[in-house]
DNA sequence: CTATATTAAGACTAAAATATCTGAATATTA
DNA sequence: TAATATTCAGATATTTTAGTCTTAATATAG
């Protein structure tokens, strides 16, 4: 199986944009999160934690409690997202896994794969998450 | 930790590609093809064996024996070997997990990504290995 | 025919990723 | 203050991926 992001990484990117449709104030719940996106429980809340500890979400305890974004939305773009769950170094590795592949030393596909992986970091980062929450026709959470 | 292949695959396109440089005929031992490409043994061995029951490579057993492409270099794409081993569920994955997203159903990333993958697509199909191995400035094999 | 060098196959182990469980801490509300 | 709803933290379990080991089969060369 190949898949860009890492499940965990997947299921935050997820989690924070269902955040970013929400006014700014008031928590959501796992327990709204894991409904809503369809995600196990328990593995969600570790995620969502991590992404607190980093500063990308404020959490409360008891009722009324739960997570929002730890910054407006609009300084948070998805690659602050990818970095604080998998990292960046896909921005740095060779594709086919070549230790010693780089501009000087190129692999059969390493100009053509920069310039792909470029383009994922301008997806990334080009748009941050309240505009994309603005115009999003909403990716089908599941009902309430 | 985000990567687009998994290592077993990125192990095969090497090996695959390095097999390419050579003449049709002669069979390669994975003793050579562990040293120049610094790939576990039996993990390697495993692999070769997979792709040869597939077809894209043929083996011999005994002295002189060993591995060689199944099939004219210019008939092979990386594509082949992509989809020998992780298959191509990463052509149709929404990049964010999202099961729902698609064209009438669009992820906040949804054009963009379906771009991005076409590119990663063509960097797949657009050159046989035989046209790699031609002009490629060896990607630092080990000496042997 | 025998010794040897190889691949084939499958069982096994190790590590990483994914997922679950449990109990504690904490905030809210009645 | 008591009951409740939540996150927090860490241990555990499961699954997948990565890697290893061992024995058998087979081809070559002497």
């Amino acid at each position: 199986m190949s898949l860009i992001f890492s499940r965990q990484c997947e299921y935050a990117l997820q989690a924070v944009l269902y955040l970013a449709l929400k006014p700014l104030d008031d928590m959501t719940s796992i327990k709204e999160l894991t409904k809503r996106l369809d995600i196990p429980y328990h593995f969600l809340a570790k995620i969502l934690q991590d992404l607190t500890r980093k500063g990308l979400l404020s959490s409360l305890k008891g009722p009324t409690g739960g997570f929002g974004l730890g910054m407006p939305a609009k300084d948070i773009t998805l690659f602050h997202i990818v970095e604080a769950i998998d990292g960046v170094e896909f921005m740095h590795n060779c594709v086919m896994g070549f230790p010693e592949c780089s501009g000087k030393n190129p692999c059969a596909v390493h100009e053509k794969w920069a310039n792909l992986r470029d383009g994922v970091y301008t997806m990334l980062v080009s748009k941050n998450i309240a505009e994309m929450a603005k115009n999003m026709r909403k990716p089908e959470y599941q009902s309430v």
